[in-house]
DNA sequence: AAAGGACCCAACCGCTTCGTG
DNA sequence: TCACGAAGCGGTTGGGTCCTT
């Protein structure tokens, strides 16, 4: 038994949109509105279309003040900065972007973003490079040379921490350690500070290493990495739970995991990687906290608290990202 | 100039979330 | 609290256009 279809198919139109098509839908809304149903509104605008066609034509063309055309470099770089951060949430995404809307910067990452990025991590560029990532695609770009910097480094650690590009894979990987209890502890401990020493037990074995990303607190037992309030980039509006991101740099490697949830600290480990256990994770940016995210990722120079994961990442997506 | 492939993007589909009674 | 319908959302598709051979 299947869903009823949300209006009948057999007598609505399909396919592209006719110029008079339009102007019915643009002339009808803005004389009534959208009356806050759009099922009804085909009927009534003397369209034979169905009310999802109508909206989704409405939203992502007709409306006022859509943009189109090339995006810029620092459309680019929000988009690239809040995938790395929530995933392929393309309304929040969108929400970012005055004039553009979710299907439009869906089809820009699809088709443009995604190559550019991928065609870097060929050039064996890590994502957690220092620099933003949409840094690197000005980087190439705007440049003639293929060699891609040799280190990574942060104008928040004194000294560049070499990292080794290597294909990594999770969620489905063969290669994954199974899920073990994740429990953090700070060996000096303050909120938001850069240096503190940080503590990983990772089932039988104890870490210790430093953050990279400059802020973090501990709380409540969880261990919270983010932007430049903590609150703001990792805790629900609610506070109803506790998640973040970060990189720890223990000897030579570094390990990059995303969220800490209270009564579920479990994370996946492979040989070189942290990533939260997808089932437990939840990050839950409200808009304010988006804001956020992105004022500490521009604002706060050289300190890349980007290509993280969140619970909804593929492998393709993850692998794309090393 | 023509054919085939690659690319782009508007639109569709179906699942999830939200609001209401 | 539950059921239902509508809106919202993200993945996918298909047709048009551009590019290459």
């Amino acid at each position: 038994m299947g869903r009823a279809p949300c209006c009948d198919k057999d007598n609505v139109k399909k396919g592209p949109w006719s110029p008079e098509e339009d102007a019915k839908l643009k002339e009808y809304i803005e004389k009534y509105g959208t009356g806050g149903n759009w099922i009804a509104l085909p009927q009534k605008a003397g369209l034979r279309r169905c009310g999802k066609s109508c909206r989704l034509r409405w939203l992502n063309y007709l409306r006022p003040n859509i943009k189109h055309g090339e995006f810029s470099d620092e459309e680019d770089k929000i988009i690239c900065n809040l995938f790395a951060s929530i995933g392929s949430r393309w309304s929040i995404i969108a929400a970012q972007l005055p004039g553009r809307t979710d299907n439009d910067i869906k089809n820009y990452w699809n088709t443009k973003l995604k190559k550019k990025l991928s065609q870097y991590s060929m050039m064996g560029i890590s994502p957690h490079h220092s620099t933003t990532f949409s840094s690197l695609l000005h980087h190439q770009t705007s440049t003639s040379s293929s060699s891609p910097p040799s280190y990574r480094g942060s104008s928040n650690t004194s000294t560049p921490t070499y990292y080794t590009h290597q294909a990594r894979s999770f969620s489905t990987s063969a290669n994954l350690e199974p899920h073990v209890p994740f429990s953090p502890s700070l060996l000096s401990s303050t909120n938001t500070t850069t240096n503190a020493a940080l503590q990983l037990q990772v089932g039988q074995e104890s870490f210790v290493g430093q953050p990279i990303i400059q802020h973090y607190q501990a709380k409540d037992n969880i261990l919270m990495f983010g932007g430049t309030t903590t609150e703001a980039s990792c805790s629900s509006s609610d506070g109803s739970y506790g998640t973040g991101y970060g990189e720890v740099q223990l000897g030579l490697q570094n390990y990059f995991y995303n969220g800490v949830e209270e009564n579920n600290q479990k994370i996946m480990v492979s040989d070189n990687g942290l990533v939260l256990d997808h089932d437990q994770a939840t990050l839950d940016y409200g808009l304010e906290e988006i804001k956020q995210l992105i004022s500490s990722s521009t604002t706060t120079s050289g300190c890349c608290n980007n290509f993280l994961f969140d619970e909804n990442k593929t492998e393709e997506k993850v692998m794309m990202y090393y």
